[in-house]
DNA sequence: AGCACGATTAACT
DNA sequence: GTTAATCGTGCTC
C-alpha cells in the first residue's frame, strides 16, 4: 500500500510539511485518478502561531485541526476559494499543513477541463487552484486521508533532496504580527 | 443582528 | 502594481 499512514502526520508539523514535498496527492473521480506531485507547503502550528486559524481557539471551524492527524481540513476563504490542509500532530494540538501547489501528473484532461483557460503552468500553482482542479470543497472537511475510502489521499512519490528544498516566509499574512509573519515555515521545491 | 476581514485569484493598468 | 469578486467566521453590541 502506497498511501501514507496516519503516523506520517502525527509528527512535528514542520517535519511533515518538509516531507510532503514530492508526495503524490491523489483524487479519484468516477474511477479516474486526478493527481499531482506536491511541490509547495506551509506549516500552521498551534494556538500560539498567530497566523494559524487556531489562534481563535477551538471553534466550529477549527475543530478539525484539534482532531487526529491525517484528516483533511478544508476551509473557505475570501468568499470564493477552498483550501486543502492535512491535520498534523497529536489529537488535542491544533496544527496543519496547507498544500499550496502541485505538479499535475494524472488526469490531465479533467484538470484541463477546469483550468484550461489558464496556461498549463498556472493550473495548480496555488492552493485554491489545485482545490478547483481536483474538485475539493467543504464535503472533504474532516475526511480521513489515510485510507482509500474517501477518494482523496496522499501516496509516496518522489524523493526530494535537501539541496532542492527552499524555506521562506509564509505568504498572504498581511495583518499577522511579527515574529509569526516572517517565520520561514513555507517549503517549496526549486 | 450586524460588522470587518480573510492562509486567493484573475483581469485589469 | 492594483483591484473586484464574494461569503463564512468570529467578535461585538
Amino acid at each position: 500500500m502506497n498511501i501514507l499512514p496516519c503516523s506520517f502526520y502525527n509528527r512535528p508539523t514542520l517535519t511533515v510539511a518538509r516531507e510532503l514535498l514530492g508526495k503524490r496527492l491523489v483524487r479519484v473521480e468516477d474511477n479516474i485518478r486526478v493527481a499531482g506531485i506536491i511541490v509547495e507547503t506551509e506549516a500552521y502550528v498551534g494556538e500560539g502561531d498567530l497566523a494559524c486559524h487556531a489562534k481563535a481557539g477551538k471553534t466550529p471551524r477549527t475543530r478539525i485541526m484539534y482532531g487526529e492527524a491525517g484528516k483533511a481540513y478544508v476551509y473557505f476563504n475570501y468568499g470564493l476559494h477552498w483550501m486543502l490542509n492535512a491535520v498534523t500532530e497529536r489529537e488535542g494540538f491544533p496544527a496543519a499543513v496547507l498544500i499550496l501547489a502541485i505538479r499535475p501528473v494524472e488526469g490531465l484532461e479533467i484538470i484541463a477541463s477546469r483550468r484550461g483557460k489558464q496556461p498549463k503552468a498556472k493550473w495548480t500553482d496555488g492552493p485554491a487552484k489545485l482545490a478547483q482542479a481536483l474538485s475539493i470543497d467543504k464535503s472533504f472537511n474532516g475526511v480521513d486521508l489515510c485510507t482509500r475510502e474517501n477518494d482523496l489521499w496522499i501516496e509516496r512519490g518522489e524523493s526530494i533532496e535537501n539541496k532542492r528544498v527552499i524555506m521562506g516566509p509564509r505568504v498572504g499574512l498581511y495583518s499577522v504580527p511579527e515574529p509569526w509573519k516572517s517565520k520561514p515555515w513555507r517549503f517549496w521545491v526549486k
